[in-house]
DNA sequence: TAGATTGTTAATCGATTAACAATC
DNA sequence: TAGATTGTTAATCGATTAACAATC
């Protein structure tokens, strides 16, 4: 049965997302079916927990004996993590960071329309970086109102963090990606995700020590 | 009881590295000591996860009725990440993401110290970013042996990622922070972190899907 | 002392795994 | 048909929460 499109926990939506990667992977090298035990066989995970987990994303069901058509649920898994539906963003902070991410084309796959950069910095401003035009900072809250943007990508210095997050915030801006390292205050109607550099850095460490102990026992 | 210094779940790990962020917070706010209870309500955590959380980090316990020395916290916490041992790293793919993690200063902090970026690219190879020497890729597997490297930071194209993730194996590479779209085919002795941008979009979109919904009821 | 908070143990809850009937 | 695989239900496991004795 699929799943009446909702709230799955944050665990199972990362492993969709995960599922929707290794199968494009395996798209490319020429699959055309998979089944629940090929997948979680190719990441190292329980088939039940697959099988589980593709319940809440599939429309297109799966045959026995066969298992899933690789298109189909690509598919199923991708609009179900609502890469389809297309959204529009500002960023803000065009240093090399914000500068990446404005080039990334990458992102126009997963349904992110970046429709431009903002910047304090005079030198940048008005020019194009990677085609998206560079605006002055004083026009993002009547841009984002006038367009009525509800997602922002944060990549300025962490000192200016929170007073650009108090400007969106009364733009109307209810989502925050944010990349600098500071904690940001707002209330709990806007989504706020950190990509959090050191937490990643940690966990790669941990798992790094942790095989090289294994090893020398 | 302070615990034998070891492995804990993945999501006690990344509270751990929560608790260590939001506590740089207070101490800048003034706090001087914070008990379970207050970390957890700024955090919107139940109090009983904090101090089991806690309890896995301790080395300085706490005091009843007044808490923990935000200090010797922070301390706990930051030794327990393993933010206190420096890791020496290389870089490869010195494009704009490349240069905004070369010129990142925040990761020493975490003891990430980044040895210098290596690029196929000739106009940019000899040149410094942020006081980092650009090398020729000719000279990556050499340099990994000859200075014992164990950590490589991948921000090349997609379509290098494996030829350059081979090189690295060869090299004596354990560990990789993959900030490319690719999947990496590498044997499971060795960490690999993905920073999957498409995971983390879809994750926030969902945020602000769930959001939008429960406002509209 | 009385009250707040610690550290830890017991109870609850949710997520993962195993088992199995249905089916191609 | 026989066997493999689906979708789903039941059993197990681990993580979160609640409760409580110890203590400053």
């Amino acid at each position: 049965m699929a799943n009446s499109e909702g709230s799955v926990s944050p665990v199972v939506f990362n492993r969709l997302a995960l599922y929707a990667r290794r199968l494009r992977g395996m798209k490319a090298e020429g699959f055309v079916t998979v089944s629940s035990v090929a997948l979680a066989d190719a990441l190292s995970l329980n088939p039940s927990l697959v099988k589980k987990d593709l319940s809440c994303a599939i429309v297109n069901e799966g045959k026995p004996k066969v298992g899933y058509t690789i298109d189909d649920l690509i598919e199923d898994i991708e609009s179900f993590l609502g890469y389809n539906n297309t959204k529009d963003a500002v960023l803000v902070g065009v240093g090399k960071l914000g500068q990446a991410l404005l080039g990334y084309r990458g992102f126009e796959k997963y349904g992110l329309n970046i429709i431009g950069g903002f910047d304090s910095d005079e030198s940048i401003v008005a020019k194009e970086v990677n085609g998206k035009k560079i605006l002055p900072i004083g026009k993002l809250a009547s841009a984002v109102k006038k367009l009525n943007i509800k997602i922002a990508i944060l990549t300025t210095p962490g000192e200016q963090a929170q007073a650009v997050t108090d400007i969106l915030l009364r733009a109307g801006i209810r989502a925050i990606w944010n990349f600098t390292p500071a904690h940001l205050k707002a209330p709990d109607t806007v989504a706020i995700k950190n990509e959090d550099m050191a937490v990643s850095l940690a966990v790669l460490s941990q798992q790094l020590k942790e095989i090289l102990k294994k090893e020398s026992e």
